[in-house]
DNA sequence: CCGTTTAGCTTACAACTGTTCGCTCATTCT
DNA sequence: AGAATGAGCGAACAGTTGTAAGCTAAACGG
C-alpha cells in the first residue's frame, strides 16, 4: 500500500474515532487525545503524525460536520423541484439529518457557543452558507429588499436550528409536533415580512 | 460568628469563585473542583462539606442565574410601563443582561445543549418561564388562540436569545444593529400570527 | 461545663492527561 | 543499490485531577 495513501487512512481512523465518541453526554472539549487515539487503533503519540493538537482535529471535524450540511441542501432541493412544499419539505429534510446525525449536529451545536472562538466563528460561517442561500431564495421569490431578505433568511434559520436542537432531547414521537410548529413559525414570518416589507418607522 | 453563618459564607464564596472562573474561553465543564476550591479559599476537600460534586454546584449555579433572569423580567416590565413600546423595551433590556453578565449568560447559553441531560432540563425549564409570561401576555393583548400564542412566544425567546449570542463575539458597535435587526424580526412574527392566524390547512 | 457535632485542614493515592525523545523499519527518491 | 524520508512505537516525565482517611479546634446542645 503505497505511504499516503495509508496515511490517509489512520487520518479517517482518527476522525471516524472522534466522531463516534462524541454523544449526548461526550462533547468534543471532553475528548482526549489518547482516547482518540486508543480507539483510531494508534500510539498516543503518533496522533502529532497527522494533527498538531486536538484543535487542528476539531476544526476538522466541523468543516466536515459542514460540508454534510451542504449535502443536505442539495438533496433538499431536489425533493422541493418532486415535491412542491418548500417549507415543509426543507424542515423534514433538516429533521432526518438532525436525527440520522445526531453527533455531528451537536457538534455545530455545541461548538456554535463553545469555548473556542476558532470553533465558533468555524460554526458560524458553516451556518451563513445556509443562511445566504436562503436569502438569495427569498431574494428572488418575494419582493423583499436585499437587507430584510437576510434578516428574514436569518430568523428562518435561528428558529430551524433550534427546533433541531429540541428534538435531540425530545421523544420521537414529538418529532412531528415540532415540525408542525417550526412551519407554522415559518409561514408567520414569510407572511408577516411580505405585508409588513416596508422598514419600520422607530 | 455563628456556624451556620460561617458555613453560608464559604456556600456564597465557592459559588462565586465558580461564576468568577467562567469566561468566553472556560465553560463550566472546564471548571476543576480544585481550582474553584483554591479561588474560594479553602482546601479541595472542603468543597464535600458544601456540595456532593461539581454537578450539584453547577445545578446551583443554573438556578441562580434563572433567578437573576425572572428579576430582569421584572425590570423589564416596570420599564414598559414607563416607556411604552413593549417590543424594544424587552429586547433593550435584555441585551443590557448579555453584556452586563456575559458569564451568567454563556452559563445558560451552553448548558442548554451540554453535556450533562441534568443542566439541560434545568436551563429548559428557567427559559419557559419566560415563555410562559410572554405567551400568556400574547393572549391578553391579542386575539391569539392559546396553542399558537405558546408557539409565537417560543419563536420570540428563540430568536431574542440567539441575538444575545450573536452579542456575545460582536463588536459593540453593532449591538444597536443586532437590536434593531431582531426587533424588525419579532414584529413579521407578531403581524404575521395576527394575520395568518388560523390555523394552516396542511 | 462537658460531650457532640462539624467545617476545615493535611496527607496520600491512583488515575489520568499532553508531550518529548529516540528508535525501528517500510516506502520513497536518486 | 544506497540514502533519505517519515509513520508509528514504547518508555518516560511532569502535571493535574477527584477523592478517601483521619485529625484539629471551634461552635453548639444538654
Amino acid at each position: 500500500m503505497s505511504r499516503a495513501e495509508q496515511k490517509e487512512r489512520t487520518r479517517r481512523a482518527i476522525i471516524n474515532a472522534a466522531f463516534s465518541q462524541l454523544s449526548a453526554d461526550k462533547s468534543f472539549a471532553s475528548l482526549s487525545l489518547r482516547e482518540v487515539a486508543r480507539e483510531a487503533g494508534i500510539a498516543p503519540t503518533s496522533f502529532y503524525r497527522h494533527f498538531a493538537d486536538m484543535d487542528e482535529l476539531g476544526l476538522t471535524l466541523v468543516d466536515e460536520a459542514g460540508l454534510m450540511l451542504r449535502q443536505l441542501m442539495r438533496q433538499a432541493r431536489q425533493r422541493i423541484e418532486k415535491n412542491g412544499s418548500v417549507i415543509r419539505t426543507s424542515i423534514e429534510t433538516f429533521m432526518e439529518f438532525v436525527t440520522g446525525n445526531s453527533n455531528v449536529f451537536r457538534l455545530l451545536l455545541r461548538e456554535r457557543s463553545g469555548t473556542s472562538a476558532a470553533f465558533r466563528s468555524a460554526v458560524a460561517r458553516e451556518i451563513q452558507h445556509f443562511v445566504a442561500e436562503l436569502a438569495e431564495y427569498l431574494r428572488k421569490e418575494t419582493t423583499c429588499p436585499d437587507e430584510l431578505a437576510r434578516a428574514q433568511a436569518e430568523a428562518m434559520v435561528t428558529l430551524v436550528f433550534h427546533t433541531g436542537a429540541d428534538a435531540l432531547d425530545a421523544p420521537p414521537e414529538q418529532y412531528a409536533y415540532l415540525t408542525s410548529r417550526t412551519i407554522t413559525q415559518l409561514r408567520w414570518l414569510a407572511h408577516g415580512a411580505a405585508s409588513y416589507g416596508r422598514k419600520p418607522k422607530e
